[in-house]
RNA sequence: GGGGACGUAGUUCAGCCUGGUUAGAACGCCGGCCUGUCGAGCCGGAGGCCGCGGGUUCAAAUCCCGUCGUCCCCGCCA
């Protein structure tokens, strides 16, 4: 039907009598010559109509309209040629023209400059990705998704599939629930990743385990975060941290090598969770701006209105900032908890600001701002990254840099509290832990547990997992769980690490941020082909939608209330 | 669950603060002119339940309350 792709269509053609097919993007009608450009998934190319029976076929034809086109390529007289684009160099003038279908006005174009409504964009998600740029991102994802598969496979992993309807587990995320129709008043749960099945896999000695798995988890969303979403799993037996990090740090150089011939350092910066915290307040700091916080205790803390606090950390910035943005950061600050920010701007060797007295040039060692915070509790670390992450996104507005940086954070602690006061992992239960320590003093315990960071995103996260059912039950017990509990929801993993498990380790890489980041997309909704919205809402099929009385009866279902379905229209 | 921003023509926006002619613009759409356009150009035209519901008022796109939707943030996301 078609010789090539319309974007494919260069000067190799030239000369030659070739057929494309594709949607008609842009018609420029002079007299009794037209124009008009010719778009498929590969890119554009210009189609010239002087037959005057073909520029009749055409003249009402709407945009996006799908025809055939068969002509001849030639070259473009020197002066018409169009650098813009990349079949500019030449043009295909039209023997015959064959309408395959006719469509209706669009309601917005898909590659029109401005920014569409989100709502507009995912209610017309089938025109929205015929947007350029998105094409490029799901070529792009797809390519990383080759090399992350190739990459693995070389390394001698193999790909398994483990079930998406699982066992509902009260800990962690909210699940998405399935009932079932043969177990009536029983439910299956979306799973929110395969943890217990890759270690399972272990036990079954496939000890390279990868998967491109679907997860699901029911909490509110995120410019980062959707109701479903793609990670990538890789669990391996008989190995350490070295060589997970080795293998994730082998998949990266691969895809920075092949997809933007980038050669990147290995192996990639370490730091352990104490230090990120220490520097930075964040578990995920953005290292492209390497600013660190440092230690004012002894500079400061005699200070009357620090006298209080534990600590005083400062942070320098060479950016002179304007009194204004200043005062929007402390305001977020503030609403936080903080009760104030202080600063110091050094203009050529003069300082302003209310610190201004009590620090010196040496403190200043360039032009730039000088932010000095004072707190006890692990309050300041959050506060250390609302200010950090807020003054890196005023960079961002002018000195945007688009380079990628790598962080392993190490050394997580293997427990926290949560709102309640109660014991819980930091990671998941299965992690081991660092040392004996946690027998003693749970809280100030180390796990062996690791993030991969990249831009400031966490992009992976994984642990060394407990092998030994012994210490996974003593473990789950000291969580609280009673030996009923630990049967009814973990018995069948305890049971396979029983016969025979192998030493394992594992990481997920999300994969969705990942093309995000990539791509250089705002949001991940940009990076799935069909998402939903920050409410949960698939608004181009209408989903979670209500359902037939008759499919409630069979499942043993009743609803008791209802909240007002959006009713679609179109 | 809480906070913020937004919702006006097919699309993106202005108007709203300070209520008062016929609610404007750009792009798109329709018609006309034009043989080298490529964000085509020029001339003309159509197109609006101002998200929805209530209230205040002589009078509401504008003020108030509620509601629905979209986005962002906090909580939440082992």
């Amino acid at each position: 039907m078609r010789t090539d792709a319309c974007g494919n269509i260069t000067k190799v053609y030239k000369g030659q009598k070739i057929n494309v097919c594709g949607w008609l993007k842009r018609k420029r009608e002079i007299g009794k010559i037209s124009f008009f450009v010719l778009e498929d998934r590969e890119g554009e190319v210009q189609v010239v109509v002087e037959d005057e029976g073909l520029l009749k076929k055409i003249r009402n034809l709407p945009l996006y309209s799908t025809l055939k086109v068969e002509g001849v390529v030639r070259e473009r007289p020197e002066k018409d040629k169009n650098p813009k684009m990349e079949t500019g160099e030449i043009e295909i003038i039209a023997q015959n023209i064959e309408i395959f279908s006719v469509s209706k006005h669009l309601p917005f174009l898909p590659d029109e400059e401005k920014e569409i409504f989100e709502e507009t964009k995912l209610t017309y998600r089938f025109l929205d990705l015929r947007n350029k740029k998105r094409k490029e991102t799901f070529k792009l994802r797809s390519t990383v998704k080759y090399i992350m598969t190739k990459t693995l496979i070389e390394m001698g992993f193999i790909e398994i599939e483990t079930p998406y309807l699982s066992k509902s587990t009260p800990e962690g995320a909210r699940d998405f629930l399935v009932p079932s129709r043969l177990h009536k008043g029983k439910f299956y749960a979306l799973t929110q990743s395969p943890q217990m099945y890759k270690q399972i896999l272990m036990v079954s000695q496939f000890d390279r385990y990868f998967q491109f798995a679907r997860c699901f988890r029911d909490e509110d969303f995120r410019k980062d975060r959707q109701p479903e979403f793609t990670q990538l799993d890789i669990e391996m037996s008989f190995i350490n941290e070295e060589d997970i990090f080795s293998c994730v740090e082998r998949i990266f150089v691969n895809i920075f090598k092949q997809i933007f011939n980038k050669e990147i350092k290995t192996p990639f910066k370490r730091m352990t969770y104490d230090e990120v915290m220490e520097f930075y307040g964040s578990d995920k700091p953005d290292l492209r701006y390497d600013y660190k916080f440092e230690d004012y205790k002894d500079i400061l803390g005699q200070l009357e209105i620090f006298k209080n606090y534990k600590k005083v950390k400062s942070i320098f910035f060479p950016y002179k900032f304007s009194r204004k943005i200043i005062e929007n950061i402390e305001k977020e600050l503030k609403n936080q908890g903080l009760p104030g920010l202080g600063f110091v701007i050094r203009e050529g060797s003069e300082l302003r600001g209310p610190f201004k007295k009590f620090l010196s040039l040496k403190h200043m060692p360039e032009e730039g701002t000088r932010f000095i915070i004072a707190g006890s509790d692990e309050k300041l670390s959050e506060w250390c990254a609302i200010l950090r992450g807020s003054v890196i996104s005023e960079i961002e507005k002018i000195n945007k840099k688009d380079d990628f940086e790598f962080l392993w954070v190490t050394d997580f602690p293997l427990f926290e509290k949560d709102e309640e006061g109660n014991i819980v992992s930091s990671h998941h239960p299965f992690t081991s832990p660092k040392d004996d320590e946690w027998r003693k003093n749970p809280l100030e315990a180390k796990s062996r547990a690791y993030d991969l960071v990249l831009n400031g995103f966490e992009i992976g996260s994984g642990s060394i997992r407990i092998s030994d059912p012994e210490i996974q039950r003593e473990i789950l017990e000291f969580l609280g769980y009673n030996e009923a509990e630990i049967e009814k929801r973990f018995g069948f993993l305890l049971k396979a690490l029983s016969y025979g498990a192998p030493p394992h380790v594992g990481i997920a890489l999300g994969f969705d941020r990942i093309v995000m980041i990539l791509s250089g997309e705002k949001s991940i909704r940009d990076v799935i082909a069909f998402p939903k919205t920050a409410q949960g809402i698939g608004l181009l099929e209408g989903c979670p939608s209500e359902v037939d009385e008759e499919q409630l009866n069979e499942l043993g279902i009743k609803i008791k209330e209802k909240k007002n379905v959006r009713e679609k229209t179109d």
